[in-house]
DNA sequence: TCTCAGCTTTACGTTAACGTAAACTTGTTT
DNA sequence: AAACAAGTTTACGTTAACGTAAAGCTGAGA
């Protein structure tokens, strides 16, 4: 037997709250087992919690992360058409992470340049108030 | 007089409709002149908004693209204070994005290795039914 | 003059992703 | 036994970011 968890624990784990972990069960990204009622998560689960934040941080949505998991695990027990739709759908995706790889680097250089302007607007008012500086 | 462009010019080029144009401008994120009552938009505004859906597809809110804007503007003719502000708001700003480009990272490797999966699945699949390849 | 494309305002509707509250069960600690 | 912590279901509320009419103005062309 391997490790599972407990809601909480992954709530915390995560920072997330419980009530955000049973709506991803509700649209179907978990599939916890349970002891009575109450839920249990395998390692497996705990993966797929993990995967569904980074999607979510990356701007994907419920919906779009649960058919990359659904499309996963149909590619298992795949038929050639089943595993050539996953081909073009991971291609998609990588092409989008690329634009988004590319908007970070655009973003960074803005932020760059901001801050350097920041320091020099500092510079130039520390030379005429050299006094009030701590 | 520099160049100017009307609503459409602008929703044409940058693939978004007039009304999540005048949306943004409601949210205070654009601030076109007028022709009577008609917008014209500057090459200002046209750099706010292609700096607008950069935002959006990095997972910034609206709010938060205006908070950028709005310090950005006052740190112009800013005060020590708000100058301090900026370059933290600049430091949040990086941090998030170094983040987010780990999680890209990290979904890039995963997407490497699922192709992988699939690519050594559809071999098997040829090595079993040769006759079916075309 | 009419009409028509393109602009406008006003305002109600919609979807995603939870928040929040209420009321209930279940195991365990005092 | 009583109370407490941690879990549960049910269900209504909320926010962001627009979509989608409806109804009216306005300048250029037939």
């Amino acid at each position: 037997m391997s490790k599972t968890y407990s809601i909480s624990e992954l709530a915390s784990e995560f920072d997330v709250t419980t009530r955000s972990i049973r709506f991803y069960e509700d649209q179907k990204l978990l599939h916890p087992t349970r002891r009575g009622q109450t839920r249990i998560y395998s390692s497996q689960d705990r993966v797929r919690l993990k995967l569904t934040l980074r999607g979510k941080r990356l701007g994907f949505s419920l919906a779009e992360i649960r058919e990359l998991f659904e499309l996963w695990d149909e590619t298992r027990s795949g038929s050639e058409k089943q595993l050539q739709l996953m081909l073009s759908k991971i291609s998609e995706r990588k092409a989008a992470l690329e634009q988004q790889m590319k908007d970070i680097t655009m973003v960074q250089l803005e932020l760059e340049s901001a801050e350097i302007r920041c320091r020099q607007a500092l510079e130039e008012l520390n030379e005429k108030h050299p006094a009030t500086a701590k």
